[in-house]
DNA sequence: AATGAACAAGTTATAATACAACATTTTTTT
DNA sequence: AAAAAAATGTTGTATTATAACTTGTTCATT
């Protein structure tokens, strides 16, 4: 049976005391120094424990200045874990899952949404009609979903959103224009639709097109990805032989 | 402008190096004495980037025997998250995701669950229904979602309940009595239709009655957190007068 | 009296050295 | 060949020190 060690003792004293509020957003951490005398460990053992509250972002450390308790955070709090996704989980599972994700959004945003908001889909979806054929589409994709999850209005929903589209960003960005050239489905079509149920107020409508939207690009992905998948396998067979 | 320090490199070095694939799930890294020399920095550097991958989740330490990248889990991998989303997110946030959650998870499990699993969800219900009124229901409660959410099959949205649960545990679990006393809304009965839903395979109904369920305990907590805010502001208002 | 500059004190980042406590590998014994 | 012991390797912790920064205090100037 493992003992604990002294840097998981400091990393649960601490963490304790931040999610119990008793250290409060904004809030400056005894030195780590006070921390070693108080918990009667070296400063070494303090600082891993510390690295660890920093590494998963409920704390930021200062050089010379201190080491905070972190405010709670409107956007990108579960950034810090892109990296615990891209090593778990894969394309497919995310994007099944988009769909249920999605589906809340557009809901929540088409009840939610300012004309402001309108506006800027508005603007995105204008850039979508006027992109060039090797224009970028994945940001303007993702600008879209993204205010979506936005004007949802449900701050867990849109950073679920945000940590899923780093991930994408780094997964599939690679292969993303095959999967979302204009021949292979109607990139633009799609999401001027679902603008059009937003901005009409008619959530069931912009559900059933974003989740159709969503079985597209998994469809398509599927096709894609079996010929690539194919493709790399091959490739593996002729360097093993 | 501030200079990415030392042991952000090391971090940044390995973690491509995981990402990427070239350190595989299951390896070895390099000891801290070998890094330390590789990246030209000292052990104290090595150690402090490390022990931030071992915070999310990518890496595991043993003491004397090295740290190893871990390898992609089918369940739990979230649970890194849990502190942060302790910090950065309220209940009702979760609860309105649950929503969507649930939803989706309970149609999945229509479609996927065993005769095993049915047997199981049955058993958890039975338990239910034998319960003694000051008996633990949010076990209950918890085992029977995260059993539905489970024979969804889908990893991500299973890791997803995981944590809420998580969660939910550490910060509902002092007033869930009061949130789900039989005197508010028939709890065993809402989980009894869901279940029946399910042995008779109708998906939609099982979605309606998840998603009746939820709204229930989204309203019941509404009313009584109110209550509750009131009497811990007026407390408050007190101390500091 | 108010403001800015200089200095002192405080704090985190890094390094070196050492030892403790473990795990793994190698060698020796049975 | 298998088991036990020894050697080696590795992470966890400690101590001491310095570098590089931040924050607070004091002093000088206006």
């Amino acid at each position: 049976m493992k003992r604990k060690s002294k840097s998981q003792k400091v990393y649960d004293y601490i963490e304790e005391l931040i999610i119990s509020g008793e250290y409060k957003p904004g809030e400056r951490l005894p030195s780590e120094a006070q921390l070693g005398e108080t918990l009667k460990v070296s400063r070494v053992s303090v600082r891993a424990g510390i690295e660890k509250l920093s590494a998963i972002g409920l704390v930021n450390k200062k050089k010379g200045g201190g080491t905070y308790v972190n405010r709670p955070k409107n956007d990108n709090y579960l950034s810090v874990f892109t990296p615990t996704l891209l090593h778990n989980t894969d394309y497919l599972e995310l994007m099944e899952l988009r769909r249920a994700l999605d589906s809340l959004s557009v809901q929540l945003c088409t009840q939610n949404i300012t004309e402001a908001g309108t506006r800027k889909l508005g603007k995105i979806i204008d850039r979508m009609e006027h992109l060039e054929e090797d224009g970028d589409f994945f940001e303007l994709d993702k600008k879209f979903h993204l205010l979506v999850s936005k004007y949802s209005k449900n701050r867990f929903l849109h950073n679920i959103h945000l940590i899923i589209w780093d991930v994408l960003q780094k997964t599939l960005r690679p292969n993303y224009t095959k999967v979302t050239e204009p021949s292979t489905y109607d990139r633009v079509g799609e999401h001027k639709r679902i603008y059009d149920a937003i901005v009409h107020k008619d959530e069931n409508l912009a559900r059933i097109y974003t989740v159709h939207h969503l079985e597209k690009v998994i469809d398509t992905f599927k096709c894609v990805y079996n010929e690539a998948y194919q493709e790399a396998f091959e490739k593996n067979q002729k360097k093993e032989t």
